[in-house]
DNA sequence: TTATAAATCAAACGTTCATTTGCAATGATC
DNA sequence: GATCATTGCAAATGAACGTTTGATTTATAA
């Protein structure tokens, strides 16, 4: 009983985590959805806090490998011609859509609970959840700097960041409702991936315009 | 002392709030950091979430009202040249950085919540926040639109979600330290809004592909 | 001064929180 | 079959939660 037990507090955090948020989810809420008693957590885990470093664990660790795996064979198989901006930002943008696939809805919600860690303003959470990205930084880093020479390093950083504000906000904004501008629901789909894949692609190329910005190295 | 009691909960729970979440920040902390009596919040506001609804009101509506505004002069002045998108896009994106100027680290820190808040999942909290949303929504949804005539609703929507995901996530991240890509602080600056302008400009402006995308109304 | 209302206060309300305890059940090893 | 570590569980821990209460103070006005 013991895996099913940490399997499934694991899944059931993962899941009403995503939904309410680390704060507002209890242990008696996961215990209770797991089915398991309330002193699993601690016993299996250690505390609250290392549960959800734990689900991250479980998660974003394939989805990163998966990007960064992505990238390098991208950079291998066009080692002659340069590989594309869009090229490397599908590698960094795909894994995380394409995750809803490899564990159902589990990984859907999943991504929302993703997306909504980006505004998590616990340092201590924060800075667990980060490091997990570590590799990705310095792989994509580089690739985008490569890829887009004539761009500041500053310049890239802050791109970045709206990238990952995309995408983070279209993660945790899928299957909700979302009111204003018309009450749309959006869907995670194929479309939708391409749709930011563009906008990102458009975005990061932007020309540097002609007033302050394009000066630092 | 009432108005001035109310004031000081409003400041300090704006504070909080955007420091550490709804559900992580108690009333016994607001009260604390206000120096006014626990009992104070549920006397002049009612409950913990009347106050948040109250901070919010008190912040978003000139933020909004500002956005509007300039839209609406926008259209105005440019009645015959049409109004371009990255004016459309600057009259959105611009208040919310200049409203730090009107309130000072207040109003940085209030930027922090309105980000946060992208990523509520309590639908209660949800509704009431984009609700505050509603007139914005209803005077650039068209905007958009009119300045960008070949794209589908639904990729206008798309887009517009990614553009409020880039800001939500800048408003989030930056003076907060922030792991992976170098470790860069990021500050809020002129030159940070100029690029953030650049890049959803160009991300909005994105040419539709020639795959499946582009044929909704 | 006295009556009336508004605001503040200390204290307590009942609940829920994360975590701990001590014991029972389990399963493997010798 | 006895030993022993692992796991599960009911119960309880003290602390913190949002909220309420009722008395007290402050302000307004007759």
């Amino acid at each position: 009983m013991d895996v099913e037990t940490k399997a499934r507090i694991l899944d059931s955090a993962e899941q009403l985590f995503a939904e309410y948020g680390f704060s507002a989810t209890s242990i008696r809420q996961i215990t209770n959805a797991a089915d398991v008693n309330i002193a699993a957590v601690n016993y299996h885990f250690g505390s609250k806090e290392e549960l959800l470093h734990a689900v991250f664990k479980q998660r974003v660790g394939p989805i990163n490998t998966e990007r960064v795996k992505t990238l390098l064979a991208l950079q291998e198989e066009t080692k002659d011609g340069e590989p594309g901006l869009e090229q490397v930002m599908r590698a960094f943008l795909e894994p995380c859509f394409r995750s809803t696939e490899w564990h159902g809805s589990q990984g859907a919600k999943f991504l929302q609970l993703v997306g909504r860690m980006h505004s998590e303003t616990n340092e201590q959470l924060r800075g667990a959840f980060f490091q997990l990205f570590d590799e990705v930084a310095q792989h994509f880093g580089p690739a985008f700097k490569h890829v887009l020479p004539h761009l500041s390093t500053e310049e890239i950083i802050w791109r970045v960041h709206f990238v990952i504000g995309s995408l983070a906000h279209i993660l945790v904004c899928t299957h909700m409702t979302n009111p204003g501008m018309g009450n749309v629901k959006i869907e995670r789909s194929d479309a939708l991936l391409e749709a930011l894949v563009h906008f990102c692609t458009a975005g990061m190329a932007a020309a540097v315009p002609t007033q302050t910005a394009a000066q630092s190295a």
